[in-house]
DNA sequence: TAAACGCGTTGGAGGAGGCG
DNA sequence: CGCCTCCTCCAACGCGTTTA
């Protein structure tokens, strides 16, 4: 009784429980569904005239660290309206825990889904395993793939950027909306023309952030010439980080006479500091060797 | 090492026929 | 008329192999 209660409060509205047991590779909730009519899915006309009952077989939720197969006790039902081509039909399930032709139900189907997404296929199916819903590396991409891609919104503000399909080997261009903070497009190289191309099609954009080469700027500036150009953060901090190393650089010797030059005393220090100051007195004494024997010829 | 591909298997969907 | 069995078709799946 206990089991049924339990697996009462587990299985999708719409189903009754029928039955609830243990099995040598899991649980098995045995279910029907509870509606009088189903709708025709070609006609959209609602019948209750049962062709016939089977049995699906769908694999559901893990439950207690048990794999969990669900048995529907499936109907066929007979449509009746006289223009309709299709006589006979297999009832749909309208709040959609159970799709056509599905193995899972629709709760597990969306499991595999973001496993997928966020795994990819082997690592997926390799973590699936330890989840206790088995499932092939090609099944979860299908599952991705099944979904199609996210809606495409039109962006006003982009990034764009060079990025490695293999290091050294093969570069692409990664475009995201700055807005959504979403990368939006992958393009197959980083060839302005490319880009340029890419641009065309988006009259909308109004800001380009990109790097400081000069590529996706005239790629920008040919498709785009009323954008806004302007150099993305990351480029930005490196210009800022330079200029300033670069200015305290040449002006290293007036600094040193103004805040008074320092003789270290190894003695003094702790032993922390005397370690860094040894590593310095190294590589100072490598540096010097260096510029000695390149001086000499070698 | 992971994704893609080809292919065989499984089982869900739809229809025909038959029985009570 | 309700509902069962049986059959065919094909979507979903997993496995072995190839490709990157």
């Amino acid at each position: 009784m206990s089991h049924r209660i339990c697996a009462a409060a587990l299985i999708p509205s719409g189903f009754a429980l029928e039955q609830f047991h243990r099995t040598d590779t899991g649980l098995e909730i045995v279910v029907r569904p509870t509606g009088k009519t189903s709708i025709c899915p070609e006609c959209g006309s609602s019948t209750s005239r049962v062709h016939s009952r089977y049995r699906r077989r769908l694999g559901d939720l893990p439950l207690a660290g048990r794999p969990v197969s669900v048995v529907l006790i499936a109907r066929r039902f007979r449509c009746s309206t006289i223009p309709c081509q299709r006589r006979i039909f297999t009832e749909r399930f309208e709040d959609g825990a159970v799709l056509p032709w599905a193995r899972r139900t629709a709760r597990l189907d969306l499991l595999v889904y973001h496993l997928g997404l966020a795994l990819g296929g082997r690592p997926a199916a390799r973590f699936a395993h330890r989840l206790m819903t088995p499932v092939s590396n090609d099944t979860l991409l299908r599952a991705v793939r099944r979904r199609g891609r996210p809606g495409f919104t039109p962006p006003h503000v982009i990034g764009i950027d060079d990025w490695a399909w293999r290091r050294n080997h093969r570069y692409g261009t990664i475009i995201c909306d700055l807005e959504l903070r979403q990368p939006i497009r992958l393009l197959p190289d980083r060839e302005p023309a490319t880009a340029q191309a890419w641009f065309m099609d988006q009259p909308q954009i109004a800001v380009v952030a990109r790097d400081r080469g000069g590529a996706y700027a005239l790629a920008a500036a040919r498709a785009l010439p009323d954008a806004a150009q302007v150099a993305d953060r990351w480029h930005l901090m490196e210009n800022a980080s330079r200029a300033f190393l670069e200015a305290i650089r040449g002006s290293m010797r007036p600094i040193r006479a103004a805040i008074g030059a320092t003789v270290i005393n190894p003695a003094l220090l702790s032993a922390a500091e005397r370690l860094q100051y040894e590593g310095y007195v190294r590589r100072e004494e490598t540096a010097t060797t260096i510029r000695r024997r390149r001086a000499s010829g070698a």
